[in-house]
Formats: structure tokens, sequence, C-alpha cells
DNA sequence: AATGAATGAGGATTCATTCAT
DNA sequence: CATGAATGAATCCTCATTCAT
């Protein structure tokens, strides 16, 4: 609260932002509709007012909180998949670490979490989200089966499945994190996973009588 | 849904029960906040006031939702987890197939949907989600799991994060349903995925130079 | 950000005066409470704040506006009164015909009516309004009706009331063309009426059987 | 059971017209924006909710309002034109004297100010009022005058501007009346104005020398 | 039990006014 | 002098909740 720095007036150009990012913070804590405006300025150390230079309505601020937050993960997670081309027994992994220090370092799962909840009420950003998240991720994943398919070295089988098969359970944790935080029982380690169930997805999870005893513990 | 019962005085009882899916179908489609008791007890086919007959308040009403939903849906998954003990490799599809199911049948969807929406404005009813379905799910998923570690059937590893393994896909396909509708690209098939993704899972996606050419098709 | 070219050209004197006549323009669009300083600011191409220099609120402009557009007209109007003392047979058609000029010039019309919407809201401006404005006007018309039957030209009657009967048609008119614009039926030209209405209230409108054809057009 | 049992509920029916009655006040007071729901609520005797039960905004009530001081007014302009065809200089008096009647009696003199005063902001309530009130008025009172100068009766002339130069004095008055109230000078009397305006309008405010001499002095 | 008219606290939004630059 | 970002009081409107019928 207290903030001894004399304020310099004239943010016009750094204030969009932090009224973007202390929107998130109370979306994610309260919805769209617990979400006060007069919470959102205080917490941005601005008035209520101040809002309305910025945005025209509330919902405006909702739409910028989520897109503000879908572009610049968008390209890290294009740019990641453009830059390997390795086996898909390196890949697989390598990418789920990655998505896990993604969801772990942004306020993605946050985002996510309202997305959901106000799917309904906001289609356009549910479609937003899908094109530009979702569907993205999901579509990055199938293509890196179909051509590991193509190498032969991944089994048969619908490569869109299979993008539901890799990513799934990291988006579920993320989720788990998110809703039920630390209020409920330990929340599962977003890098411990990835790397196990990179191992399980790819390997299995049975062990194979004709596999060397080692082969399921590296 | 069905009015093939005489309509006079059948309701006493029946009430709440009309009032709670009333209620689900609304608040699964506007959110907590963005229902209106007008638009539920319409639905309902009851009066404004009569809502208060029967809940003291519209979170009461809510809570009455989540649980509703909860309650026997819940004792499906533990009967079907008590219900058969052969190997694993048998028992891990044959319960994504089941959850497949139950997804698709239940309103579980719809409430996980709301439940991740409103999960900070409730923590009690995250804290009931997470005892009740969530933490049920995983740790029955993770026993299964540790059974088949010390029968030598499943490699090492954390059971717990096995379950989000063996479940995570499906967690994902659901939402993803939930949230995009039809007013996305199409939806995974919930008995496809589960089959595909038991077989991934189990089997690994990955083509073993050692494997035989029928290991695929069990 | 630093702009180092200077826009203090001349205007210091002419700014309150720009800045009335622009307010009248939105005033007399939007009404006193619909006009925004902002627009008003803008159209006399100023900063909001500006206002400030010259006003000191938003009442303080509306003030103006309408003792601005009262002053030189008022003078006008005593000016001709007091330039003719003719018989009242031509002073009055006169008298008409000037008003009609002043209101077809002036934005007399529009302040009325800003006057008329906002008379509870600004008693006092409603006072100058009658004072300086509406009981000049009533009281010449009077004192005139009043002159010409101490000369034996005028019938009996209230000289007050008398005023009405002459001026009445032209305030009629003048409201009709403000209020409905063109989005009317066709307007009342204010000249024609002047002409048509000062034979009328001078000659009546009867045709007298004892009159000679010739009489109704001198 | 039968439910036409006579709704005794509360004041269903009754309410809207009382609250248009109050909104009338408070708006010929205020002004359309300066009137605060909250202000016409308690007139009413209704808390501020109550008014969206039977209106849907602020804008809605003063439609309402205006609507309603039309129509029955309406009628009673038409019923008077249509019921007496007697010779012009008996007509003219008498309509004039029941204008006057209806001014005083009823809340026109104050929606005029209404409508005057937002005519920009709801132009489509002036059209309401010009179509329906103004417009009928005038043309009303051209045909009186067309009849009478196809009869020989009056004088020739555009009828359309002898309806202003009928009926122009009277609006004057009920507008001053309006605007100034009891602040300003004596306001003129309606009746009175109406009988000397009559006669002045038809036969003249000159003294004829041919007309004897005690047709100047009723 | 059931109704639905009525309530009023709560919150989004506007805009006259201020003041640091 | 001039600016325009910032303020916050004011007010419309919503809707969960109550209660007379």
């Amino acid at each position: 609260m207290a903030d001894d720095a004399p304020k310099w007036r004239r943010r016009k150009t750094a204030r969009p932002g932090e009224i973007v990012a202390a929107a998130l913070d109370i979306f994610a804590d309260k919805g769209f509709a617990g979400a006060k405006l007069e919470d959102i300025a205080a917490r941005a150390g601005v008035s209520k007012g101040a809002l309305y230079l910025y945005f025209e309505t509330k919902e405006d601020i909702f739409r910028a909180v989520v897109r503000t937050a879908v572009a610049p993960n968008l390209h890290a997670i294009r740019a990641a998949a453009a830059a390997f081309d390795g086996p898909f027994a390196l890949l697989a992994p390598m990418l789920l670490s990655r998505m896990a220090g993604l969801m772990a370092q942004s306020r993605l799962p946050a985002v996510a979490k309202m997305v959901i909840g106000e799917s309904r009420n906001f289609p356009d950003l549910a479609k937003i989200w899908h094109d530009d998240v979702v569907s993205v991720a999901i579509d990055l994943a199938s293509a890196l089966v179909a051509r590991a398919q193509a190498r032969g070295e991944a089994a048969p089988g619908d490569p869109r499945l299979y993008a539901f098969s890799l990513v799934g359970p990291m988006i579920m944790a993320v989720l788990f994190r998110e809703v039920f935080g630390e209020a409920a029982s330990e929340p599962p380690d977003l890098q411990s996973l990835a790397m196990q169930h990179a191992r399980a997805v790819l390997h299995g999870m049975l062990i194979s009588p004709h596999a060397s005893p080692g082969e399921a513990a590296p």
C-alpha cells in the first residue's frame, strides 16, 4: 500500500499493462462477475475512473487480459515446435518439460481457468483460446506424432487422440494446482510429471516380459 | 424429463430435485453469478419465491447442485474399482472406458466446469469436489497402479503421477468438449480416446524393434 | 512528450468568445445536462482543462452562453423601438418583420429552447431571460399598443394581452422551427408569417360586409 | 382451480399510472437528465426497483409520460373540432377558450416544455408530439380558416400561417406561465387572452373609422 | 404450499473538475 | 497559459431476497 516513491504522472503508456496485470489477478481470484472494478483499480494503483481511460467496459478489460496472456505464450509454443526435429522419443519429453516450465512461469493456467468458467458467457474468448492456444498445441502435438508415425517411430492410431494422450496429464495437473491450490492435497510437481509421463506414454507403463530389467528404471 | 406421471399433487418431494436439475442447466450455461434465480425458477416450472421454500440462498442451490451431481457418480466409481481385480493391462482400459461412459452420460463435466470457475469463490465446494471426486479418482487409480507395481506388472514410478498419466487425457478431452462444445473443431470421441490412450499408456506409443506386430492389438 | 512547436499564437482575448460559441452549439444540440465539456472543448479547439482558465464551472459557461446571446439582441430590440414613432399600423408590421429577421439571423431561438428546458434548473437564467428579453419585448409591444390606444388608433383592451397577440405567433413559429426542425412538416416562413399576421391582427381576419374588397390588400 | 380471482394482489394495475404521474412532476421540474429515478420512485411511493417492474429504462418512463399526456388530449382536440360547424366568428373564440381551458386543466404545458427541451435527445418523441399534437392542432385551425375563406367569411391568405396567428399567442402565454411561473411578473390570464385575442385577430386591433364606436367595447 | 410484487444494497459507468507537468 | 491524465461523487440499473396475499 505505502508507496513512498513519488508517483510520476503521465503513465499513459505503462498503465494499460498494469491494469491488465492487476485485472488478471482479480479475475483469477474472483471470476469475471465476482471481480469488482474497484478492486482491480485499487490493485493497479489507480482510481476507478482511470480504468475507463484505457478500456471501454469491464468485458473489455477481461478480453484484454485473455488476449494479453495468450499472445506471447503462443509464440513460445510455436517456436518450440519449429526449433527441433529429432526423434520422437527425445522430442516428446523435451516438449512436455518445456510445457511444464511454461505453465509454471506464465499465468496461462489462471487464464485457462477463467476461460473455462466463462466460456459460455464469452464465446468469442473461448474461440480465441481454442484457436490460438488449444488447437495450436493439439495440432502441434498431432503433427509431431504423425511425423513419428511416418518415420516408423510411433504406433499407428489417430494422431489427434495421441495429442490428448501426450498433453492431457499436464493439463489436468495444471488445472488441479490452479483450482485446488495449496488448499488441497499435495499438488503434483509438473516437471516430475512431465518426465514420468513422457516415459510412460512412450514406452508404456507395463513391464514387458521381453524387456530388459534395466529398461524400466533409467 | 418425461411427463407420463400424473402431474397434480406429486410435487412435494420431487420439487427440490427438479429445482436442482433446472439450476444445473442454468449454472452450466451462465456460471454461478450469471445465473438468475428467475431463470432457474422458470425452468423448474415454479415461482421465484418457491425456491426459498426449499433452499436458503442462491449459494445453497449451487451447493446442492454440486453435491447432487457428485454423490451417485462417486458410488459408481468406487463400485467399478472394487468389482474387478484382474491384471492391470485389462483393468486400465476397462476403467477408462467406464469413465468415458460416465462422463458422456452424467452432468459431471458441466459441474466440473462450474467448480473450476468458481473454485475461489466457493472453497468449500472445491474441497468437496476435491475430496469426493478428484482425490477419490486419483487415489483409486494410484492404488491400482501401486498394486500392479507390487505384482510386477507395472514399471516403478510415483503411482500418483501415473494416475495423472492414466486419467489426464480423459479429463482434458471432457473439458475440451464442455468448454468449446460444437463451436470449435471436432471434439474428441471419448470412447475412442479411452481405447487408444489405454493402449498407449500401457504399451507405449513407440514401436519397439523387439515387439511383435500383434502386440498393438490384444 | 516534448513538442517544441509553439502553439500559442494570439488567442488570449478571443478564447472565451470561441468557447461560448462552441458551447452554444453543443448546448443547443444536447441540452445542458447532455452536453459534455469535452465536446465543447473539442469544438472550441482547446483542451478540457483550458475551459477552466476562463470559466469556473459548466454552469458558468451556460450562463455566459445565455447572457452573450441576450445582450446584443437586446440592444437591437430597444433601438428598433425607439427609432420609429409613426402610426401603429405601420409600426407593427415593421417590428414583426424585424423580429423575424432577428430570429432568423441570431441564435436567440436556440437559446430560448435551452432556457425553456432548463428554466427550473437555472431560475436565475430564467429570470435574466425574462427580465432582459421577454419582459422587454412584451413591455415594448405593450407600450406601443398603449400609445396607439391613447392616440385613438387601437381598440381598447389590455395592452399586455395585445402584446401576446402581436408577437405570440412569431414565438410559436420560431420554436416550431427550433424544435421540429426539418424532421417535421414544412416549417413556417418567418417573414411571410410576419407580414400576414401583421395584417390579420391589425385589420382582422374577417371580411367585413361593410369593408371594401380592396381593404384586405392595401 | 380457477385463477381468475380478482387481482387484489398489490397495485399491479394502478402502479404504472402512478409512476407516470410522479415522473411527470419530477421531469417537469428537473428535466430529463436532472430527474433522479429515486425521486420519481419516492414521489410515486415505491422503491427504485419497483420502477423496473413496469418500465425498462428511464427513457422508457419519459416516453410513457409524453405519450400518456398526449393521447387523451388529442381526442379532446379532435372532438372539439368536429363538434361545431358554425360561423368562423363564433367558432374561433370558442376554440381559443376551450384551448385555454385544456391548457389550464391538463399537464400539456409541462409536457410541452419537456419536449421542447429534449427534442434533440428524443427525436422520436418530438415526432410524436409534432404528429399527434402540434400538427393536429395546426391542421385543425388551418382547415377551419380554409372553410371560412371558402364561405367568404375570412380574408384570403395562407391558412397555415393564419393558424399560427390564431393559436400562437395562446402557446406563448402557456409557455410563459410554465417557464417563468410565479417567479416572474404576473402571468397572463389564459381565458382573458383567449377572448381578447379572438376579437383582435377576427376584427383587428385598429379602430376603423367606419366602425361603430360601440364595437370596440364589449 | 405457492405466488410474484416489492425491496434496496451493490456495482458498472459517466463526467465535471483538478493538478502535475 | 495549456494540457490531458487522473479523480471520485453521482446515478442508473440488476437481482437476490422478503413477505403480504
